[in-house]
RNA sequence: GCGCCCGUAGCUCAGCUGGAUAGAGCAACAGCCUUCUAAGCUGUGGGUCGCAGGUUCGAGUCCUGCCGGGCGCGCCA
């Protein structure tokens, strides 16, 4: 809607003397100051030393504006230069709502970039824990925002089932299987000692039969490492399909090693001269690359750390042609990204091929005290308890109701309110309200087509409305931008402020044909950027509550 | 010690590429139901944007230093 603007402010400013100059054609943060401002006048008057109000009305003499895009103009404070959009702007916008239905809030912009996001990639050693589900609610959010730029996303899940985080479950699995069968026998160091594994050996001992805690000890720690890596996997899944969550890929580090590709990345590293022995290791100079010392790629053992197979894996999404890959990751492993940006750029990748988003940690708290522990994993809240407790639609809303890189309190006890304090429950009834409305009237939304009258809407609650329903593209645009989901929760919650008001003083059904006809067109396209919006983040958007 | 992130109303947080008088929600207080869900709406009070400098026509936003909090700094992942 601006963008016909803008071209004509440029073309202005060039007309001017100021080819290229930067400005910018912003909405104004508070009403009273029109629907789009520029500082165009103020950048003019600062290059040239003049006054930019008096450089504001050289420019607004210069601007040809059509009538039906600009309604009025004015020069306030230092220089701004405000416009008022026509009427016909906003109905013709109306229009590509109704137009557009479920695709209204796509774009192209995005169109062709492949996209790999990883997201969750738990380790197979345990149950999801609530900071898991925040990172699932966010990537997933990420991957929608992105497709709905058109980019071609690939939401993928990394399976570190190679490292000794995976020695160490099957050990403490082992450990338990022996204790269930009535033998002595400890988790050992550095184990794993929740709950789960004891329920865990209890069910592969009922299903494999006995026979199996008498094994001899290489035999018995080899078929758990199996048992274990089958069931953790099995319940992750379970558990991000049941918070509505798919991925395209699963990859392994396992097949990371099993295909080659460690020892032809560690190949890669060392024919750019990036590699060196020294105190029995194999060391990578990322030092060269910003890291603040160099790493270790092999150990003194002849095994390699986890940054190798991760570099394969890198290496691998590149080569599978994706133009960005993104890593969904927990804020403590921030100090990672120095390490991997480097190794990337070693090889040659373009600077924004690799991005990370932080997740910060998850403080869950009912009422006002602290929920420290699920007794199940003696550790921490699992995703499983408080999806099951407060639901997907809370769960999901609360995750991306922050920025990723803040950190969050989740009160289970606001996510279960039925009342407007809980946000999730205000933006759904916003959708409910709506969905009522055509029950009362007795037709279905879809029925009601064909341009919006703005001569039948008087109220001020109608356009406030309407002009909040036009920014949704725009908002679904900044938010892929920057991967930032929490953006459109944002606008979600004031689109519902903007449909509660609006429901409250105004009626629909009965008043005036026109009237009506216009309300029921305006609530029909508020219902579907409603709808729009929430489905987006993953979020049922229901007809009744 | 070094590095990264954060510090905005009593609480939880917005604040886009530096723009106009710093905004929401909750909590507090005061109102509003013969009307499509009062499961809602309206109003009031509440701020040294951690502190001190700097850059700029203009700083919550950029730079420097300090204070406070979180995280990281492993031949763990």
């Amino acid at each position: 809607m601006s963008e016909a603007l803008r071209t004509e402010l440029t073309r202005v400013a060039s007309r001017l003397g100021a080819d290229g100059i930067e400005f910018v054609l912003e909405r104004p943060r508070g009403a009273g100051h029109g629907d789009l401002a520029t500082n165009l006048a103020m950048v003019l008057a600062q290059r040239e030393r003049a006054n930019p109000r008096h450089t504001a009305e050289r420019v607004l003499q210069e601007l040809q504006l059509a009538p039906d895009l600009v309604a009025r103009t004015e020069i306030a404070g230092p220089g701004f230069i405000n416009f008022w959009l026509a009427q016909d702007q906003l109905a013709a916008a109306h229009r590509e709502i109704l137009e557009a239905g479920a695709a209204y809030g796509r774009s192209v912009w995005g169109a062709g970039r492949k996209i790999n996001i990883e997201f969750v990639s738990a380790n197979p050693t345990g149950p999801l824990h609530v900071g898991h589900g925040r990172g699932a609610a966010l990537g997933d959010a990420i991957s929608s925002l992105l497709e709905w730029t058109g980019h071609a996303v690939t939401r993928e899940f990394y399976i570190n089932d190679a490292g000794v985080q995976i020695d160490r479950v099957a050990a403490s699995l082992w450990a338990r299987v022996r204790q269930e069968a009535g033998y002595p026998a400890e988790v050992p160091e550095g184990g794993y000692h929740g709950e789960y594994l004891r329920e865990n050996a209890r069910r592969v001992l009922a299903e494999q039969g006995p026979e199996l805690a008498e094994l001899p000890e290489s035999e018995g720690l080899r078929r758990c490492r199996e048992l274990a890596l089958r069931i953790q996997r099995e319940e992750q899944d379970r558990d991000l399909a049941d918070f509505g969550v798919r991925f395209d890929v699963l990859s392994s580090e396992q097949a990371v090693y099993d295909g080659g590709k460690v020892e032809r990345a560690l190949g890669m590293l060392a024919e750019r001269g990036l590699t060196y022995e020294a105190e029995g290791a194999l060391w990578l100079r990322t030092t060269q690359f910003g890291d603040d010392r160099d790493r270790v790629l092999r150990k003194g053992d002849g095994s390699f750390t986890y940054l190798v197979p991760d570099i394969a894996y890198h290496i691998d999404k590149h080569e599978r042609g994706f133009d960005q890959a993104i890593d969904v990751w927990g804020a403590d492993h921030h100090g990672y990204i120095p390490r991997m940006k480097a190794v990337l750029a070693a090889l040659g990748y373009p600077p924004d091929f690799f991005a990370v988003e932080l997740v910060q940690l998850v403080r869950v708290v009912r009422g006002g005290d602290e929920v420290k522990m699920s007794k199940r994993s003696g550790e921490f809240v699992t995703l499983r308890d408080l999806v099951e407790e407060v639901g997907v639609d809370a769960a999901r809303y609360f995750f991306l109701m922050r920025r990723g890189d803040s950190h969050l309190v989740f009160d289970v006890e606001l996510a279960k309110k039925q009342t407007d304090e809980n946000p999730v429950f205000y933006v759904q009834m916003a959708h409910a309200r709506l969905s009522g409305i055509f029950r009362t009237a007795e037709c279905e939304p879809a029925a009601i087509s064909g341009s919006l009258d703005l001569a039948a809407l008087p109220a001020p609650d109608d356009t406030e409305l309407l002009k909040k329903l036009v920014l949704f593209p725009e908002e679904v645009e900044k938010a892929a931008r920057q991967h930032d989901p929490h953006r459109i929760t944002v606008y979600l919650h004031e689109l519902a402020t903007a449909v509660h008001g609006w429901y409250h003083r105004t009626r629909t059904v009965g008043e005036a044909p026109d009237v009506e006809r216009a309300r029921l067109l305006l609530a029909r396209s508020a219902r579907i950027v409603l709808a729009n919006a929430l489905t987006l983040l993953g979020i049922s958007a229901p007809d009744r509550m």
